[in-house]
Parts: structure tokens; C-alpha cells; sequence
DNA sequence: TATTGTTATACTCTATAACTATA
DNA sequence: TATAGTTATAGAGTATAACAATA
């Protein structure tokens, strides 16, 4: 039996793998196809908030919205009712790539798992998300 | 539902920082582990070879074989038949640590699967040994 | 000529400390 | 005083290019 840590490890290199070309076809990669949908689905929020869902420090976020905002995926406004911050939204263009890279992404994904059964998926999805599920967000 | 691609890397980083701790305390890290066993279970070896099977470059296998040597867990001795290349394998010590390090880890996985039921645990599992046996070695 | 291990070096990713503007 | 975003910088981890010893 091999580790499962390694097996998780080696698995999650898999999926990436697969993944990749697709969302360089769309113009983003992992981790801004991360963001995108985070600030998709929950935003507006601030850079500090996003990176605490995704579990990097807000130093690092910088960089991060730099590149999607120079791509014109998401925009930074000024959060109104506190200056300091921003309230980033996903620019229509981003809506875009991002069902774009969607598709991408689910296909890599059924590509990665093809040599497990329709019931051994699901079962490792199941149990996947009971894992995250235990867990706070953002670590 | 969420990404499978995200599960994946959140859960292989929840595994992973359930069992630091208790590689730290026998005296080796993530990484060193992963080669430790290598050498251990297919070793006497070259540093090529490892270098292939856990994918990364033979100049990087340079360190991680020195901090492993350093500690005296492997020993690196001359290859009779190709005087240019190593056969690396493990000492007494480093099967010692081994030992340990591998009660530590297999603790730490379980509590990081402390939420799944026994079923869904072996499930997970074996869909993760599918996929990587799908996959060549070392990628 | 080709290959194993090695070093120097550069690149990527990340966080810590210190700054600014706001609160 | 404290906080959001920013910058400079340093540390880890990695690979590419070039070298010595050996094939």
C-alpha cells in the first residue's frame, strides 16, 4: 500500500497537469482561475479577504490581482464606506474567460480521472469534500 | 460543488501539515521522507535514478542526498561497476528513523481522515492507488 | 562523445518589515 | 493606534548551463 500522502500529492499533480493547457488556452492559470471564481461567486471583497480564503498572505495577493487586472478580468473600485480597501468584482470580460476556463477545467478533470469508474469518482469526490468540508476555509 | 482540483491540493496540503509535526520529531522532513523510502525499499540506487522516480532534477537530488548523509540516514557508496555514479542505500540509523517516521505518519494521516467513516477512508484510498498506478512512475 | 555527480546561477513563489493613506 | 494595500527584500525550492571524472 502505497502513502496516502503521496498518493494525494502525486494526484493533485495529475489533475493540475491535466488542467493546465486548457486555462493557458483561456489566458489564466490555477491559481488565477482560483481567484476568479472566488471573486466571482462571493465578491466584491477585498484583497485582504480573498486572501484569506485562499490561504496566502495579503502581500502576495498584490501581484496576484496585478496580473487579472492588467488582463481586464477583474477591476479594483474603491470600497466606499472604508477607503482603505478595495471591492473587487469580476469584469464582464472575466465572466467570460471564466466560463471558458470552466469548461477547460472540468474536461482536464474527467481526462485525469478516466481510468476510474463512474462510482470510484463520485466516491472520491464524496470524500474529498467531507475532508473540506471538516475543515475551515482558507487552510 | 467544489473543484476537484481544489479538494485535491487543500487536501493534500491537510495531510501534509498533519504530518509534519511528526516527521519533524524523528528528525526529517516531508521530502526526505519520500526518498528515505525509496532507498530503503528499492535502493542500493543512483541519485538519477531517485532523481526520476520523485520527479524532480538530478542537481536537486544533490542537496537533499547531502542534508540525508549529513544525518547519517544513507550512505553514499561507489558504484564497482560505473565508477562516475553513486549506490546510495540506507544506514541502520536511517532505517530507524524510517520506522519511526512511518508510525508518525500513518497517526497523522489518520487523524487527517478522522471525519471519514472506515468505508469512505478505504474508498478514497483505493481510488487514489487506480490513478497513480494509471500513471508512470516518477511523474 | 556521452553520462554521473557537482557547482554557479537564475527564476519562481512566498512571507516579513516598513511605508502610505485611511480609519 | 490600527488596518488595507503596497513595496523592498530575503528565503525556500527549483531548473539550466558548464565542469570534472569516468564511461
Amino acid at each position: 500500500m502505497e502513502r496516502l500522502s503521496f498518493l494525494l500529492k502525486q494526484t493533485s499533480a495529475l489533475v493540475e497537469r491535466a488542467i493546465e493547457p486548457g486555462l493557458a488556452r483561456a489566458g489564466i492559470n490555477g491559481r488565477e482561475f482560483g481567484v476568479l471564481t472566488l471573486v466571482d461567486a462571493e465578491g466584491p471583497a477585498s484583497q485582504q479577504w480573498l486572501a484569506g480564503r485562499i490561504g496566502v498572505d495579503r502581500t502576495t495577493m498584490v501581484a496576484l490581482i496585478d496580473a487579472l487586472e492588467e488582463k481586464r478580468l477583474v477591476r479594483r473600485r474603491r470600497d466606499p464606506s472604508d477607503r482603505r480597501a478595495y471591492l473587487l468584482e469580476a469584469t464582464s470580460a472575466g465572466r467570460k474567460t471564466l466560463r471558458n476556463a470552466r469548461k477547460a477545467v472540468e474536461l482536464g478533470e474527467q481526462q485525469a480521472l478516466a481510468s476510474l469508474t463512474a462510482t470510484e469518482s463520485a466516491t472520491l469526490k464524496q470524500a474529498l469534500q467531507r475532508l473540506a468540508q471538516a475543515q475551515p476555509p482558507g487552510t
